[in-house]
DNA sequence: GTAGGGTTAG
């Protein structure tokens, strides 16, 4: 179609010109750029299409085309004095990455001439760059200095590359400025916020806006400074608060926050909520960072068939979609099936990044492949170019740990590049805790602490070192030490996701409406397993004392109390099991399943009721063979005893996890870390 | 007419 063919021609392909380049259409915008050019339109004021011209060239990374507009817009006199043509100049190269071309140009422009606009690009030029905070923050004061006047999109462009402590006192000139309360400006310094970890400032300033300028935007803002500082319940809270009082409807944004939020705690229910909503709206179906989410919500929760399941339906994938999938299956032991997605990935023609080697190398870690894991290690950098960082380094310590190999482990350190910090040391330590290495474990344990002093995760694992090797004199004087720099150990705690509801249970904790019925459980189930299991045995024979109400014990009898047969349960912890509870696990998943096909464990029972036996009605034959079974009426604990000893000792040990009636998983460490 | 805010993986 012709452009300007009547007398408003002109202003017509102007408006068209605008209008196509918005749309994101550049080609065509160059197009009519052209077009307009070669017929020299009446009425046609180049400087009027000119910006449209020179970004739809930057957005389709065309320097040569920018050049030349440059050229074009020199020999037409509009440089440097129009600030149209100026500033979108100015933008194209930031966006091209050519930072000293704009620099350039902005320096022929007489200082007192610069318009705000033309600062506001610049400086959102050198807020992309990967080192910007000192030019940033130097424009915005040469700004000041030459009073040329800012506004809010100034100080959007400045406070994301702003460095943390110049944050308080921008919000104090944005105050001033009156410009705070713009919603655009209060969004970012909210963010900004979260990004230092401030999060108490940035939920008085959200709660400081008042509703009518509170967007979806602020409310995403918010959700995600409680999401990406890790306080996922209250992102949880702040949903049902959303969904409920506000007047903004959740977006993809909200949900990658919420989602991110339930693989965190392994809200399951609710995560699977927002997935079937998810897959109501065609809109988001298209969302790669939505199903990212869903991947890593899937991993996460420890359904690796359903995160392989959409990972393989998307039509386009990130290194994103790759390294969570991977990552997944590092985290549940399938190393070799971590490698061979990794190999697709190349295959795909994906390089990988930084963070797609640690997955690649904890995958080899966890799943025991330390050869192959120091080959990645050794090769990343000259097949991909990523040069090994610490937490590839503490990837390898770690590896090179659970392997045994401590003393290659040590050496590594002590040549590294880079000093070690923290989390390489702890990785050492953690080696020296599965192979019993009290002397080295003293080494890793003076640098750790070195490093990180107030991490009490270290002292625990050194006093716990102390301990296995019978070194009571050890496990004394770590107390100590942590007594005398006032240290706690955390609380470790477990959650299960019941009916869309997150049940937290710590060690001894009788805060749960449920306490009593969940204690009485734990009893029954401890006193279940110390038959037959050989480690509870020993304790038993050495007058050990179990370990006690650990919290997911009692997580798990408050799963087996509220969940039919058939429901699965998932435990998920912060912190590694340790290796009573894990081996209670096993003993307990055994037995469970079956008892729970036979239906004895419905809703609550007390200590000492009488169960009447039907044989008839629920067991499958397959699985056992109830004639044996001569019982009728049974006190439920010798009940329980009595099917354990018969049946799952001989029959069923190898049979009960192909069963899937209930299985009990243990996640965040996977279970097979502390399994022989 | 120009400049600009919130997003996922370890």
């Amino acid at each position: 179609m012709r452009v300007g063919v009547c007398s408003s021609g002109g202003h017509l392909s102007t408006i068209r010109l605008r209008d196509v380049a918005g749309a994101g259409r550049h080609h065509e915008a160059l197009d009519l750029f052209r077009h307009a050019l070669c017929h020299s339109e009446p009425f046609l004021s180049i400087s009027s299409i000119l910006p449209s011209a020179i970004l739809s060239a930057a957005a389709l990374s065309l320097s040569p085309a920018a050049a030349q507009l440059h050229s074009l817009a020199l020999k037409s006199g509009l440089l440097p004095a129009d600030p149209f043509v100026l500033t979108a100049l100015l933008s194209a190269y930031s966006r091209l990455r050519l930072l000293p071309l704009a620099c350039r140009l902005f320096d022929d422009v007489p200082s007192s001439a610069a318009p705000t606009s033309a600062f506001n690009a610049l400086i959102s030029g050198h807020a992309l760059a990967p080192v910007s905070s000192p030019a940033v923050l130097a424009l915005f004061c040469r700004m000041r200095r030459e009073a040329v006047p800012f506004d809010d999109v100034t100080l959007l462009a400045l406070l994301p590359a702003a460095p943390p402590a110049a944050i308080p006192p921008l919000h104090g000139v944005a105050f001033r400025a009156a410009l705070a309360s713009v919603s655009s400006v209060s969004n970012c310094l909210l963010s900004c916020y979260s990004r230092v970890g401030a999060v108490d400032f940035a939920r008085q300033l959200f709660d400081e806006m008042p509703d009518h300028r509170k967007d979806r935007i602020s409310w995403n803002a918010m959700i995600s400074c409680y999401a990406q500082n890790g306080l996922a319940h209250q992102v949880l809270d702040l949903f049902d608060t959303m969904e409920h009082s506000a007047s903004v409807e959740p977006d993809a944004v909200t949900l990658i926050g919420v989602l991110s939020s339930c693989a965190y705690l392994g809200a399951r229910s609710i995560g699977r909520k927002i997935e079937n909503y998810i897959s109501q709206k065609p809109s988001f179906d298209s969302n790669t960072h939505l199903k990212n989410a869903l991947i890593s919500l899937h991993v996460r929760c420890g359904d690796l068939a359903r995160a392989r399941k959409i990972f393989d339906e998307m039509p386009h994938r990130t290194i994103v979609s790759w390294t969570a999938m991977i990552a997944g299956y590092g985290m549940h032991g399938h190393g070799e099936e971590a490698l061979r997605l990794f190999d697709k990935m190349i295959e795909a023609g994906i390089r990988p990044d930084g963070i797609a080697m640690v997955s690649v190398l904890s995958a080899c870690s966890h799943g025991g492949m330390a050869d192959k894991g120091m080959w990645y290690f050794s090769s990343m950098k000259t097949l991909y170019g990523v040069v090994p960082s610490r937490e590839h380094y503490a990837c390898v310590v770690d590896l090179l740990g659970r392997a045994g190999q401590l003393k290659e482990a040590w050496e590594l350190i002590e040549s590294m590049p880079v000093e070690p910090d923290g989390p390489i040391w702890g990785a050492l330590l953690g080696a020296c805790k599965i192979h019993k290495n009290v002397e080295l474990a003293e080494l890793a344990f003076e640098h750790v602490i070195e490093l990180e002093p107030t991490n009490v995760g270290y002292y625990v694992l050194l006093s716990n070192i102390y301990s296995d090797a019978g070194r009571l004199d050890g496990v004394a004087r770590v107390r100590a030490i942590m007594r005398q720099r006032g240290l706690k150990k955390g609380p470790g705690c477990s959650y299960v996701d019941h009916k869309g509801k997150v049940h937290l249970f710590m060690a001894d904790d009788h805060s749960h409406p449920q306490a009593k019925n969940i204690y009485e459980m734990v009893l029954r189930l401890e006193a279940m397993v110390t038959n037959d299991s050989e480690i509870y045995g020993n304790k038993r024979k050495e007058n050990l004392p179990l370990t006690g109400f650990h919290s997911e014990k009692l997580a798990i009898a408050f799963g087996l109390l509220n969940t039919e047969a058939g429901a699965e349960i998932v435990v998920i912890k912060n912190l590694r099991v340790c290796e009573d509870c894990h081996q209670f696990m096993k003993m307990v998943s055994q037995v469970v399943p079956l008892l729970l096909q036979m239906r004895l464990w419905s809703g609550h029972m007390k200590l000492g009721q009488r169960f009447l036996w039907k044989p008839v009605l629920s067991v499958p034959h397959t699985v056992v063979d109830v004639q044996k079974l001569d019982v009728v009426f049974l006190e439920i604990d010798s009940l329980l005893e009595h099917i354990y000893t018969k049946y799952v000792s001989e029959v069923l040990r190898h049979q009960v996890f192909r069963m899937r009636n209930v299985d009990l998983l243990l996640y965040y460490y996977n279970l097979t870390d502390s399994a022989a």
